[in-house]
Parts: structure tokens; C-alpha cells; sequence
DNA sequence: CTGTTAGCGCGTTCAA
DNA sequence: TTGAACGCGCTAACAG
């Protein structure tokens, strides 16, 4: 009734077990005599190897763990999405742990991943967070996808400095002035640091800021839209921190009986599916998401196989957001999204596409 | 330089392995002193359990495995979120694996997972996968959710049929005549049985129908859109097959110049985060996604625990989906809707919701 | 209460 | 080319 061992196979096959282990990882020398046997024996007891035995004896997992903080929203379903892809087609398999806001959880879920993966992809945007990682993972590869904090480690990060400065700068070539900012929650790097961008942007501009602390959620960002919204000195642009929050603020501006973008611009940030899918479509800030889902988890199985020897890679990898300029803040785009040319788009932009979706 | 073992700790702390792993698991008699020496050692060496090896010993992963056919778009990042947030909480982990176009590829993956998991939630729309995953996973407790082939088996399945005639009722029923419906592709489960519904509610009628094939991607919501707009005998309302289609079906009307919903009304199926907050917004036909797959995950689990035992859980457990009328359907509820409640009401309306999400 | 030992299932030397 | 034996790191019997 139980699952048939190596062992099983060998003595049906009148072998030992070694020869069965050698037919199946392909390694080492076999009588194709002996090969047949051993695979007739496979067959008749539908053995499949115990992966975690083999884990045992090999040191290797063939899997990767994916620390997020959270699952909650595109940007990290697509992140998800690219790592899963790259890793199906180099033979890994993918656990993630999510739900990790601080960095005790952070730290103890990586310490579970002990023997359980061969290899780390940690996005934590609290400070705290990263440095346990790169202790507690002791000789465990791991790639850091933190918002900056990586400093001398293997790492991967969104230049939000620069892409928040492109975004102001966009919002003021287009003739804003009054331009907003909705933050990201305090304490998060990633937000910290495109709040500065803002900051420095307009600054450089000599513009008075006005920023409103949100959570990087749609719900947030509505409620910061309608408080903006209600303001007597009220802002004709908002660059929100993210495309949720965008969203939000799009939505609470629109049930003020705002029009976007004739009365207000809005800017977003990663460019995630749905930006491309309201209306008017957002204008936002580009990230590959999948893609960097694809390469940060490429990288991170090089290093694997690299370990211990080259620790050459210990590049901070940097993604330059592209700006994505769309009706939300430029009505002389309206025009070209009328046909469904810009969907297809959005939709196909990534070398990534998903097959067979529902 | 290695990582530190068990025997480590036990050289270090002057005992036996034995008492190092009575005390790191709790269970077994320990006394305070060589507790504390224990833990000391722990400390000293950073010393982490290698779960690898516990499990090959245990015969428990403390893992559970998750086959779907692929990780595009809203509905199964909502699942997995679902299913992450419960797996926490159970001291599970989660392994993800998609990209499973065909019955094959399916198995593969399904194959892959003996030995490292405790358990499989799959996710096939193709029957024969579906036939496949229950010879395959052997003694492996497995919960399906393969829209219906689950004979037999411990499954969830979604009332396709039943919501399909809920939404074309639901047309009729506010003066629509000519309703069209846009379905998923042939071969897919979920697919036909809403196919199905939809053709005996038009018949029930004694209306004529209208199908077109799509691929339960926005791109083919689009272009499925797109003919029906073109049409002679345009229809008055559409009913997607899902909400992915029926975002992109809304669009391709709007760019036709039709208006939604007084040209013609569109509803989806699953109510996806994205489905409230589109511009109108979309009428659906909800499943609590995220819930959903909390609720397959904690059924696995009573699976495992009882395994062996009681057989008794071979039923298949249905969610019946629940009309949620939005304005694309409707535009009697454009006043309601034009408060930011709707929106928030939307975000926060499972249980589960996201903790700082970015 | 503690230590010794035998597996868990597999890969992998090392002789033969 | 094959097979016997050892070890991966840990838990769980069983003695002491």
C-alpha cells in the first residue's frame, strides 16, 4: 500500500539499488540489458524518486523560496509570474512565503527555509528585514530585492529615485504645477525613496509640495485622493506611489466630479496590468515586472552555481523604470488609445505572457 | 564553514543529539539544565534544524503543493493569497507550479512533488489531467478543483451552471433581449459548463444565442468585443465568461463608441479585485477567490491529518456564486456607486484582506 | 531523564 | 559494469 522505494525497484528488478540509481539520474555507466530491467520494475511499481531523500544525499533542493511581504495586489502576482516561468525552464521548483510585515516573521520564515531550498529571493522594504537576512541565511545564496538596502550583497533594485524624478518632471512639462504626492507607507525603502525623488524634483522646480502618507493600496489612495480632492488649495496633479494607489486617488477624484486629467493629472508607479485597463489609462512608470521576476530569479540560480567560488557577484543590479505616458496625464494621448491597439499593448508589452490564462 | 548540524550542538552542549532534538521539538522529557545548555549551543552555533532532514524522517514535508495551469491575471494570485494566508497560519509552506497547459506537463509536475510535499491542491481544467492527477499522486491526499471531474474525490467546484444562469436571468430580467456570450476555450471545464448555463437560460427563454470563443484573457475579451460591436444584429448585453474577458470585451465597446451599460450591458464571472473598479463597474458574479482557496487549504490539511482513516471526505463541496450588480449591468446603480463605499466595499469585502501591501 | 542506535530514501564512493 | 556499504541530518524507539 505504500509508495515503492528505490529498494522495491531493485530487488523486482533483480538488480542493485545502486544500478537503479544510476539508470534514473542518467550518471554512470549501464548495460542497457540492466536498464531495461530496471525500468520494466519502474514501470510495474509506478515509482517516482523520493525528491526529498535525493535533496538529502545531494545537498540540493532544487528549489528556491520567494520571501515577500506580502501577495496581495499585481505587482507581486506578476513578480511571481516571471520567477515561476524562469524557474520552471531551469528545473526549480518555487515556495513562497508571504505575509511578512516585520522582521522578526521575515527572518523566522527564513530560518524555516533551512534544507528546504537551495537558494533566497528576499523582498523586504524595511531596513531591519534585510540585514537578519543576510545573517540568518548563513551560506544560503540569496538574492535581495529590498528597495536598496543591499549594500555589498547580491541585489536587485528599482531606481524609485530616478523614476519618481521623471514622473515630476513629466507632470511639469505638461504644464502642472500644484503636483501632489502620495506616499507610500513610512518605513517602507521603496516608498522612502520615491517620496524623496518627489521631494528633490520639486524642490529643483522651486514648487511647494504637498504629500499625503498612503499604504500601497487602493483603498488608501482613495481615501488620500478625496482628501486632496476636498482641499481649497487643491493640487492639479497627484503622483501616487504605485499604481494601486493611483488607482484609488483616480477613482476618489472622478466621484468628486474631478475630470482626469483635465482638472487633475495622475502618475502611478510600476506599471502594473491594470494601469494600462482604466480609464482614462494611467500614466505611470514602467518596471518590467515579470521580467524582473525572471531575472532576479536567473541571477539567483547562477549564484547557486557558482557558489563559493565567484563571489564576484555582489552587484547591486539597478531596473530603470521607463516612463509610460498615458491619457491620465496627457489628453493628447486619448487619441491614439482609442483603438484597442493600447490594450494589446499593456497586455503584450512583456516578453512573459502568460499561455491558456483564466 | 559549513552549516551547523545537530551533532554540533550535542558536542558543544555535552549531550546527546537525542536531547538536542527533544528540546527543539518540545517533545520528550528535558531538564532545565541541559535545556539551557542546549540552547546555548544553538545560540553559539546559530544552529537552524535542517527541515530537509526532519522531514525524511517524519515522513512530513509540512508542505503543501499547489498544480495550476497558470499564474496570469487576478483569479489565481486572489487563490493563492487565499491559500498562503491559511497555509501560515497551519505552519505550511507553500510550492507553487504553473505553466501546465496540457495533461502531460501536469503530471510531470505532479510527479515532481512526491517526496516534497504532504499533500496537492490541483488545479486542471482538462479532464484528463484531472483523471491523471488521482492515478498519479498515488497515496498522496489530494483536493481537486478542476471544475467538475472530480468523481468521487475529495473536490471544490465552483457552480459554473448555475452562475451562468443567474447572469443571463439577471439580463433578462432588466429588459435585455439580445444577449451574446463571449465563452472561455473549448477543452476547458469551467469553460463549457458556463457555456452550458448560458445557453439553457437563452433557451429557457426562447431567446436566440450568440457565442463567441475566447481565451479567458483580456485579449480575447477584446477582440471578441470588437466583433460583436461590429455586428448587424449587434446584442444588447454581453456575458462573459470571466471577468478578464469581460474587462476587455467593456473596452472594445467603448472604443466602438457603444456605451456600457446603455448600448450594451457586459457581466463577467469570478468578481475580481479589478471588476469593481472599472469604469462602469462591472456586474459579476462572485466567488470569494481568496477565500476560497483559504478554505481548500484548510481542507487539505484535515485531509493529511486524517489520512488513512477517514475516508469519509470524498464529497465535492460547491461554491455558489453570488450576483453582484454593478452599473455595467445596470445603471440604476450608478448613484450608489459614485461614493467611495463601493470601492472600499470591494476591497475589503472577503475576510482575508491584505496586510501592507505594496 | 538521558544516551545509543536504527532507520527515513536516496546518491555515491570503492572494490570487485 | 556492478554491488555493498556509508553518509546526508534528523527523529524515534529502546535501553540504561
Amino acid at each position: 500500500m505504500k509508495a515503492a522505494t528505490i529498494r522495491d525497484v531493485a530487488e523486482r528488478a533483480e538488480v542493485s539499488v545502486a544500478s537503479v540509481s544510476r539508470v534514473l539520474t542518467g550518471a554512470g555507466p549501464v548495460t542497457p540489458a540492466t536498464r531495461d530491467k530496471v525500468m520494466e520494475a519502474v514501470e510495474a511499481l509506478q515509482y517516482v524518486p523520493h525528491s526529498g531523500a535525493r535533496s538529502l544525499s545531494t545537498s540540493k533542493t532544487q528549489t528556491i523560496g520567494v520571501i515577500l511581504p506580502d501577495l496581495y495586489g499585481e505587482f507581486f502576482s506578476e513578480l511571481i509570474r516571471g520567477m515561476d516561468l524562469a524557474a520552471r525552464s531551469l528545473g526549480y521548483h518555487l515556495i513562497v512565503s508571504s505575509s511578512h510585515d516585520d522582521a522578526e516573521e521575515a527572518s523566522a520564515a527564513i530560518r524555516s527555509m533551512r534544507g528546504r531550498v537551495d537558494g533566497l529571493i528576499v523582498l523586504s522594504p524595511h531596513l531591519d528585514a534585510a540585514n537578519l537576512a543576510t545573517s540568518l541565511a548563513g551560506r544560503l545564496p540569496i538574492l535581495l530585492m529590498n528597495g536598496g538596502a543591499g549594500a555589498g550583497r547580491p541585489s536587485i533594485m528599482v531606481d524609485n529615485h530616478g523614476g519618481a524624478v521623471q514622473a515630476v518632471e513629466h507632470l511639469i512639462a505638461t504644464g502642472r504645477r500644484r503636483i501632489a504626492h502620495i506616499s507610500g507607507p513610512t518605513g517602507n525603502l521603496e516608498a522612502e525613496t520615491r517620496l524623496a525623488g518627489y521631494l528633490e524634483a520639486m524642490a529643483r522646480a522651486n514648487l511647494p509640495t504637498t504629500v499625503v502618507e498612503g499604504a500601497f493600496d487602493q483603498a488608501s489612495g482613495l481615501d488620500a485622493g478625496a482628501e486632496l480632492a476636498r482641499r481649497a488649495d487643491r493640487p492639479d496633479a497627484i503622483f501616487a506611489g504605485n499604481d494601486m494607489m493611483a488607482v484609488g486617488a483616480m477613482l476618489a477624484l472622478q466621484d468628486a466630479g474631478l475630470g482626469v486629467p483635465d482638472d487633475v493629472a495622475v502618475v502611478g508607479f510600476d506599471d502594473v496590468p491594470i494601469a494600462g485597463l482604466m480609464r482614462p489609462g494611467l500614466t505611470t512608470l514602467r518596471i518590467h515586472i515579470a521580467e524582473t521576476g525572471r531575472n532576479a530569479l536567473e541571477r539567483l540560480v547562477r549564484l547557486i552555481n557558482a557558489a563559493g567560488e565567484a563571489v564576484a557577484d555582489t552587484a547591486c543590479e539597478v531596473v530603470r523604470p521607463e516612463l509610460v505616458v498615458r491619457p491620465s496625464s496627457d489628453p493628447a494621448t486619448h487619441a491614439q488609445t482609442t483603438s484597442g491597439d493600447r490594450l494589446r499593448a499593456s497586455a503584450g508589452s512583456s516578453p512573459l505572457e502568460g499561455e491558456n490564462p483564466q
